[in-house]
RNA sequence: GUCCCCAUCGUCUAGCCCGGUCCAGGACACCGGCCUUUCACGCCGGCGACAGGGGUUCGAAUCCCCUUGGGGACGCCA
């Protein structure tokens, strides 16, 4: 079998988004799974509309999800001698010609089409005038007039267009710059791309890229049109639906093994599988599983895998995940045994990074600012000697293990009378100023002894002066 | 308007190609309960769908047709 040779080719005009990302991972996992090659082509013959700021983004989002490319990027701006040679090869051998009709000609002609109930497009007039070329004339590819030309896609079926309805469509505009079509195929020919996965909002130009490779007696490459991915409303996904750009779920605190989980699974499937690693993705991917019909896009579930993935990672890999979030909220800390030992407390009880950097800040933090509410209700004067007993405990002992922890409440417990609720919380707000936490013995723990016993006293001698 | 695609719980989906094992399975969300020092995690349970109508068949979520609904494309954009 041939190698697998697929590619992802955006065009830079905005960021890298969701839908764009899927597509460019179905083909990375493609190529990856069957030992193949991913190509990378940038689109930007639409001059006006691509920035080199948009180049970059999307390359910086690919490299935060981990899709890496073997080969490129290609820019198409750069291959326009390339197009050229081969529009000159399709007018000589009688497959395309040029054509001097005004924008405001075909205008008319698409018009008196629609009249006559049919699809708008150019009728011909210039087919046979056997033209030359000047500085007002487009080359149009001359397409067949009947007969029916079959998509072959992997994931959609077998589609037949009319011939009829395709009409003799512009393939290098009047300023010699080739169009979009006649570019992909060109592309895709030379960087002998065999497999094309895409939105199926490209399905429509198949029959007419497929006339392409006829003309150039090129051969097919296997076809997968995917669904698109619409918003919660079921309408195209645009900014009103909230983050579309995967920059932004990754400011949102998303893993990028998350993303690429939640993407992949929105239109392919293995059975019930809902949680992937990496490489199992990799593994398991194929095109049969390929879902057929347009997806949501969920937030919800998004928060829920990326949960999943928090909780499975080890503690190091976390840590390097989460600086730059701390970073965010000011805080200076390392990946080393400290952080590790933070970061296990909050992985159960984290949905997205910055949730995790947020609840954190309290073990990194020198001085601990009590909530309001929750120091009106646990700080009260009766507590300021509760606490001053528990910092003495905790003080006084040999070692600082969750047993040695655990020994001091229970005798705490059975000096006051207290149950345990009763002076866990108080000291929970002592120590991170706040009612919610995690676990109080792993969560002092992490902590460590010295700050523990800091902030309890703090607590403790401010209530003493409230008095 | 013309052409094309799609159609299972609110959402993502399994099942559909090769009809019976499906009075339809999983996940997210939601609602109960358990666990529990808080918040979570976890566990148990509940709610909840084959768009509608015709066929074909002993039998249809699965095959065929129509309707309806949704999406996409009709550019000297990509």
């Amino acid at each position: 079998m041939n190698t697998i040779i697929t590619r992802f080719p955006p065009s830079p005009t905005g960021y890298l988004h969701i839908g764009g990302a899927r597509t460019a991972l179905f083909n990375w996992l493609y190529a990856r799974k069957t030992k193949g090659t991913f190509v990378l082509r940038i689109e930007d013959t639409d001059e006006i509309r691509s920035t080199r700021e948009s180049v970059d983004a999307i390359l910086d989002s690919m490299e935060w999800l981990g899709i890496d490319w073997d080969d490129g990027p290609y820019f198409q701006t750069q291959r326009h001698d390339i197009y050229n040679e081969y529009i000159d090869r399709l007018v000589a051998s009688g497959h395309a010609y040029y054509c001097d009709c005004t924008p405001e000609m075909v205008d008319a002609m698409r018009e008196e089409a629609k009249a006559k109930g049919l699809k708008p497009m150019y009728n011909g007039h210039c087919r046979e005038r056997n033209l030359t070329q000047s500085n007002n004339t487009v080359v149009r590819l001359k397409t067949p007039d009947t007969g029916v030309t079959v998509v072959e896609d992997v994931v959609k079926g077998s589609t037949a267009f009319q011939n009829a309805g395709i009409d003799d469509f512009i393939i290098q505009r009047s300023n010699g710059v080739a169009m979009y079509n006649l570019a992909v195929v060109v592309d895709d020919i030379t960087m002998n791309i065999n497999t094309v996965i895409r939105g199926d909002d490209h399905l429509i130009n198949t029959p007419k890229q497929m006339l392409i490779y006829q003309a150039l007696n090129a051969e097919l490459p296997i076809f997968g049109h995917v669904p698109m991915v619409l918003g919660s409303d079921k309408s195209r996904l645009s900014k009103r639906h909230g983050a579309m750009s995967v920059g932004e779920y990754r400011t949102m605190g998303i893993l990028p093994d998350a993303m690429i989980n939640y993407l992949v699974r929105l239109g392919w499937s293995h059975g019930d599988q809902e949680f992937f690693e990496r490489d199992e993705l990799i593994e398991k991917f194929d095109l049969e599983h390929l879902g057929r019909s347009a997806s949501m896009f969920d937030t919800d579930k998004l928060m829920a895998l990326n949960a999943k993935h928090i909780q499975k990672k080890s503690p190091e890999e976390l840590a390097d995940a989460l600086l730059p979030y701390l970073a965010e909220l000011g805080i200076d800390a390392a990946n080393d045994g400290f952080t590790k030992e933070v970061i296990q407390t909050l992985q159960p009880r984290s949905r997205t990074l910055v949730d995790m950097a947020e609840a954190a800040v309290f073990y990194y933090a020198d001085e601990i600012a009590f909530e309001e509410k929750a120091a009106k209700k646990f700080l009260k004067p009766e507590a300021g000697p509760l606490l001053a007993r528990c910092a003495e405990a905790i003080e006084a002992l040999d070692a600082y293990t969750q047993e040695t922890l655990e020994a001091v409440f229970k005798a705490i417990m059975e000096e006051t009378g207290l149950g345990f609720g009763k002076i866990a919380q108080p000291l929970r707000v002592a120590v991170t100023g706040t009612t919610v936490s995690p676990g109080i013995f792993e969560m002092l723990l992490a902590l460590g002894r010295e700050k523990t016993v800091l902030r309890i006293k703090k607590a403790a001698d401010s209530i003493q002066a409230a008095q």
